[in-house]
RNA sequence: GCCGCUGUGGCGGAACAGGCAGACGCAAGGGACUUAAAAUCCCUCGGUGGCAACACCGUACCGGUUCGAUUCCGGUCAGCGGCACCA
């Protein structure tokens, strides 16, 4: 009988359509779990051996969970809105919507062919109006409560996609799909205030079971600092405000930065005698795009404004204010005092522009450099803080100018509000109305699903409009509110819009009056175990932790986090070790893979590649012995026989089954798959297996290669299916051998090793020592100095 | 600059509440079967020395703790990833 992995993998995948094998019940009285990937971008390439890695993993994990009698939740969508499918429409003149459904068909049939254990009738596409419909009805709920709001701003303008890109979309000052240059430009934009929600996204990482980098990375991205706002009088009569970490160096503070875009320049127009000299930085700052900003960061540049200078609140010192692009208008309060001696930025900038340094915690030598690791120390040169520590200092500064009514404590995040629009064609339109009256009003929840137009043309405009723009028919509308006439917003959403609440909708996919029925949230809610991209911590990850707070605030959803657990891949590089892509000619195609070697060995290639956290190159020679593997899983049926577990092997097994189950739950597939390999080695060594061994091998290595496990499991005669059956119990005391090998040491360095009864005593493992001759002549002429037995172990003797 | 991670055979990688370093697999070499090849099966496979039993060295580098360190601690070097003028 030939392993003809071609058919049965085929046969095996239309019994698994045909039985429902793997869809989830309403049965909301069963133990649940709900296991969630990532939902891919269905692009023209089609699946790549990235995908299958995480896939795989909680495909294992889901079917595992099955086999424990959970009812399992494991769906897949398309995140279908976005840049490539547009322009490809744009290039070829074919609409979005049929580009997507063919993707959509591709990714489809190669998901099929891995033979993954997805809830098919619970797909969700984001482009359909039925699920976007509840995109905007999130949107237009989070606009009713204040958190979506209009705004003119500087904004990332990417010069080739030309559409706006929210922060996180800019990496090195480049756009980060395609690499242009990203300049600012002043737009008005629907932001969303996910900064109303950064302390919460910090505070609720405590209640998650996250990978720790994943954690950390948020929290960074978030950018959490304590300080004190501090107010300092001015010779032009407004208060400068400014924001410091650190007000106990306030005595330190010789001068003061603000911002270029900083809009008491405005207002100072008429006090500075060189006001022009100001404006022509302004501008020269304004020019430079985020690249060549951070590009110059060596060079400190600026202008002092003549005409205005400031008051040190603590002493009274009048001090001199400058105009300078390192400080940003977006953090902080755009203003900051400067205090050289203990920052590097304004030590640069004192002695480029030979400003006075003034020392104010002891300890470095600012002769040579700023002293800037002084959270410790004494302060000095600081008045009525001298002598105090840092943290005394701290204290006593707030205190004062919070009687003194010059400042107060302050909290800042780096976390900037999430710039919401695109101008762009493929994308949901954002729901509102513009009426001259009345001002920005959302449609009515019966006005839901507002969907994209059909056009001709999806071109985005040169002057910056969305294609939305030209198609007056559809701009011009009716007021909801006064029935007057009004044009809608013609900016859609961006993509992450459809991805941040998703597997809310799978939870209840066709449901018409709600995102999805109470009850089916209630029941599968939280996810329960969540693998991705780290690419995906800072964006996708955070804005849905984001929008679902919302929803849990409004009542939608019962909990406050989405997932209880994330986990995050490595991912899968080329056979040279570096990433796969096109231009270095170094990609796998699944399907040829799955060709040549069939999917249960892909799938199993895949989860013993390396350590499923790292990175690891991809090797097509190593899948020939995952395929070698299952090939000598399959030839065993050759050689059973009836019986159950024999004696010799009992404890190897139940060894195995543990470490199997362990090790899935711990994501260590290979080490798991190492585990049934070598108790695939040693009963191979018997030339028999039986089919009570069989058996549980068969249900073992089923959630790894499901369709080959299935075909032996028919062969046999076994009744039902695999997918049926239940997970072996461990039977703990079966675990244990009798007899142990103990290893023994001299002077911590290995001898020799013997063979004793597991439960001998320590006394009789030393004697046994003894008794070996490596032993006695180790230990001839020479004093024994202590003897170290850990039972079950070894025993070690030293001897000087 | 800051934060995080990683350094183990020819290769992917195991092992670490401190206790046999190199599980499992790949590649390589030798052998069996075959007219031959493929497939399959058996053996060898970190380094040095030795005919051998065996000995010594070996987990990036230097040091420490310990009976014993790949594992813990301190320092150095290298690589990867993220953030980056955030006051």
């Amino acid at each position: 009988m030939e392993y003809n992995f071609k058919e049965i993998e085929k046969k095996w995948q239309a019994v698994w359509d045909d039985e429902k094998a793997f869809a989830a019940t309403n049965d909301y009285s069963k133990p649940k779990f709900f296991g969630l990937v990532e939902f891919p971008y269905p692009s023209g390439q089609g699946l790549h051996v990235g995908h299958p890695r995480s896939y795989t993993a909680l495909d294992i994990i889901s079917r595992k969970k099955r086999l424990q009698g959970y009812n399992v939740l494991y769906p897949m969508g398309w995140d279908a809105f976005g840049l490539p499918t547009e322009n490809y429409a744009i290039k070829n003149h074919i609409h979005p919507e049929i580009v997507t459904e063919k993707n959509v068909a591709n990714f489809k049939r190669q998901l099929k062919a891995l033979g993954f254990s997805f809830d098919w009738d619970r797909e969700v596409n984001t482009t359909d109006p039925a699920y976007y419909k509840w995109t905007q009805w999130i949107f237009l709920q989070l606009f009713k409560k204040g958190l979506a709001y209009k705004k003119k701003m500087s904004v990332n303008w990417c010069t080739s996609c030309k559409c706006v890109l929210a922060n996180e979309e800019v990496v090195n000052g480049v756009c980060e799909r395609c690499g242009s240059e990203v300049i600012h430009k002043d737009k008005e934009q629907w932001m969303l205030k996910i900064t109303e929600y950064a302390q919460r996204l910090i505070d609720d990482l405590a209640d998650v079971n996250y990978i720790e980098r994943v954690k950390t990375s948020q929290i960074n991205w978030i950018g959490r600092s304590v300080g004190a706002e501090v107010d300092f009088a001015t010779t032009a009569g407004d208060n400068l405000r400014i924001y410091t970490t650190r007000p106990d160096t306030l005595f330190g503070a010789t001068y003061m930065v603000i911002s270029p875009e900083h809009p008491l320049i405005d207002k100072w127009k008429d006090l500075l005698s060189n006001f022009d000299e100001v404006m022509a930085y302004r501008a020269e700052a304004a020019r430079k795009s985020d690249f060549e900003r951070t590009e110059l960061v060596k060079d400190k540049t600026g202008v002092k404004l003549s005409g205005v200078t400031a008051i040190n609140p603590v002493n009274n010192t009048e001090i001199p204010v400058f105009v300078s692009d390192y400080v940003l208008m977006t953090y902080g309060t755009g203003a900051i005092m400067a205090v050289p001696a203990h920052d590097t930025r304004d030590y640069d900038f004192a002695k480029a522009f030979s400003l006075p340094i003034i020392e104010v915690v002891a300890g470095g030598d600012i002769e040579k450099e700023a002293f800037t690791d002084c959270q410790t120390g004494i302060m000095v040169n600081s008045g009525f803080l001298n002598g105090m520590s840092v943290e005394e200092a701290k204290k006593a500064i707030v205190q004062w100018l919070e009687k003194e009514k010059k400042g107060y404590p302050k909290v800042n995040f780096k976390l900037r509000d999430w710039v919401f629009s695109r101008q762009r064609y493929w994308g949901e339109p954002i729901p509102m109305v513009y009426c001259e009256k009345c001002g920005w009003v959302p449609l009515d929840d019966s006005e839901l699903p507002l969907k994209l137009p059909e056009v001709e043309h999806y071109e985005p405009t040169d002057n910056g409009e969305s294609p939305l723009a030209t198609i007056e028919d559809w701009v011009n509308t009716t007021c909801p509110h006064c029935k007057g006439p009004a044009k809608r917003e013609t900016d859609t959403m961006p993509q992450w819009a459809g991805s941040s609440w998703y597997f809310l909708r799978y939870c209840d996919p066709d449901n018409v009056n709600a995102l999805a029925a109470k009850e089916a949230l209630n029941y599968w809610m939280p996810v329960d175990w969540y693998n991705g991209g780290m690419e995906h911590t800072t964006l996708h990850l955070l804005y849905s932790r984001f929008w679902h707070k919302f929803l849990y605030d409004i009542g939608v959803v019962n909990t406050a986090e989405p997932y209880s657990k994330r986990t995050s891949h490595g991912m899968i590089l080329g056979e040279n070790g570096e990433k796969m892509s096109k231009s270095r000619g170094n990609v796998v195609n699944p399907d040829d893979i799955i060709n040549d070697y069939g999917a249960d060995t892909m799938r199993l290639y895949e989860m013993f590649i390396g350590d499923f956290e790292k990175a690891a190159p991809w090797s097509t020679s190593s899948i020939r012995g995952c395929k070698r593997f299952l090939d000598k899983i399959w030839n065993l049926q050759e050689i059973v026989v009836d019986g159950d577990y024999r004696k010799e092997l009992e404890s190897s097994i139940y060894k195995t089954i543990k470490k199997v189950g362990d090790d899935i739950e711990a994501m260590k597939f290979n080490t798991a798959i190492a585990a049934m390999m070598t108790l695939l080695n040693e009963i191979g060594e018997t030339k028999a297996i039986t089919r009570g061994e069989y058996r549980t091998l068969l249900i073992l290595l089923n959630p790894f290669a499901p369709h080959i496990t299935e075909e032996i499991w028919q062969n046999l005669g076994f009744e039902g299916r695999v997918y049926q059956q239940a997970w072996p119990e461990v039977d703990e005391s079966k675990c244990k051998d009798d007899v142990i090998e103990v290893i023994v040491q001299l002077n911590g360095k290995l001898r020799d090793k013997l063979k004793i009864a597991a439960d001998a005593s320590k006394d009789d493992m030393l004697k046994a020592a003894y008794a070996l001759e490596k032993v006695a002549s180790g230990i001839e002429g020479k004093t024994v100095v202590k003897e170290i037995v850990v039972p079950g172990r070894l025993v070690n003797i030293v001897v000087k």
